[in-house]
RNA sequence: GCCCGAAUAGCUCAGUUGGUAGAGCAGUGGACUGAAAAUCCCCGUGUCGGCGGUUCAAUUCCGCCUUCGGGCA
């Protein structure tokens, strides 16, 4: 019924925003309402086992209409961009087989990235890579990172920030696994993408808007029962504070509480500021971004009925 | 009532052997290639509690006062 066809190439869209802006709710009208089909774009709903601290149960109709690219891992396990990509292009082949359209709701900055841009050739990290570089590191007085790195690419080692250690023991690793310099190799390929993407963002009202907001869920997340959730986590035994799961905000504040590191009013604090902090970066990453139409819901609403009804008439 | 201690950035506190001060957190802006809800960078004038005294110079030393701790009655 619907020709969704542009350029020959099948539409999908994304629908991307700070966090606590109404993503989800405004994913599941549109999802309620017209042949779409979600993907989740969101590095914390990915885990099982963490539904009330991710937001994935702030309502109960996200069961009704799930999103493709939740609960796929045990917090044990890790996820990258790289996987991101892969998983979330073969669902968006599965949906458009089903006719329907893909819909990438989320705020997870770097997976859209990665999705439209690509990614370089470069090797997939490798914890015992870098356990050695950072043990040979210590070896040596006077080494650092930064210094390691001038040594074998100086150009990238001008590009990192000297206490940037994460992205300096990236660039060491791809030059000891691959023998090529990060720099030489860390171009963006940006091929041609084969979808024509509608980038729609969920624009805030304003700051103080957005504050309220991420008060008013986290107070609902406590009272699903966060705290409960979190105490299975935290006592399942298997699980450590250096998971990136655990690392997910509230339950990096909440592993604090259960680790008498912090008490409950601060656990709150700390967790709403945290919130704030995502989605000023999220906002940094949007206010870049090209081709984006920053709207609000009932704008976005309007533009997609558009949408269809213009397709549906070819 | 008496004794002791504290009072410095929005918060927690350093510090100045007397020359008007700086960290962490918060806040602002930014970066971002296989951990991204991660990681990292930039941005610091504040009656140094109030009023006096000593001094060329006091946030620093002295006195009084105010507030908050703690102790003794």
């Amino acid at each position: 019924m619907y020709n969704f066809q542009y350029n020959n190439k099948p539409n999908i869209i994304f629908l991307m925003g700070p966090t606590a802006v109404g993503k989800t709710d405004l994913a599941l009208y549109l999802c309620k309402n017209f042949p779409i089909d979600l993907i989740s774009v969101d590095s914390g709903l990915i885990y099982k086992y963490m539904n009330i601290g991710t937001g994935k149960l702030n309502s109960l109709k996200l069961l009704k209409y799930p999103h493709r690219l939740v609960n796929i891992l045990d917090p044990l396990e890790k996820y990258s961009a790289l996987q991101f990509k892969d998983d979330a292009l073969l669902e968006i082949d599965k949906i458009l087989k089903l006719g329907r359209i893909p819909l990438l709701v989320g705020g997870t900055m770097l997976y859209y990235k990665v999705l439209l841009q690509g990614l370089s050739n470069l090797p997939p990290s490798n914890l015992k890579v870098q356990k050695k570089i950072l043990y040979d590191i210590q070896k040596e007085i006077n080494l650092t990172l930064h210094l390691k790195l001038q040594q074998v690419d100086p150009i990238s080692a001008k590009m990192i920030h000297p206490n940037d250690h994460k992205r300096l023991l990236r660039a060491l690793e791809v030059f000891f696994i691959s023998g090529k310099r990060f720099s030489d190799i860390s171009y963006f390929i940006k091929k041609d993408f084969p979808f024509s993407v509608i980038q729609f963002a969920l624009r805030p009202k304003n700051k103080k808007w957005l504050y309220n907001r991420i008060v008013k869920r986290f107070k609902n997340m406590l009272d699903l029962g966060f705290q409960r959730e979190m105490e299975y986590l935290f006592y399942r035994g298997d699980l450590n504070e250096n998971l990136p799961s655990m690392n997910c905000i509230g339950y990096k504040q909440m592993w604090d509480f259960f680790s008498a590191k912090i008490n409950f009013i601060d656990m709150c604090k700390h967790t709403i500021i945290a919130t704030m902090q995502l989605a000023k970066k999220q906002m940094t990453w949007l206010h870049n971004w090209q081709g984006i139409h920053w709207l609000s819901g009932c704008e976005i609403k309007r533009s997609i009925e558009k949408i269809f009804k213009l397709r549906a008439c070819d």
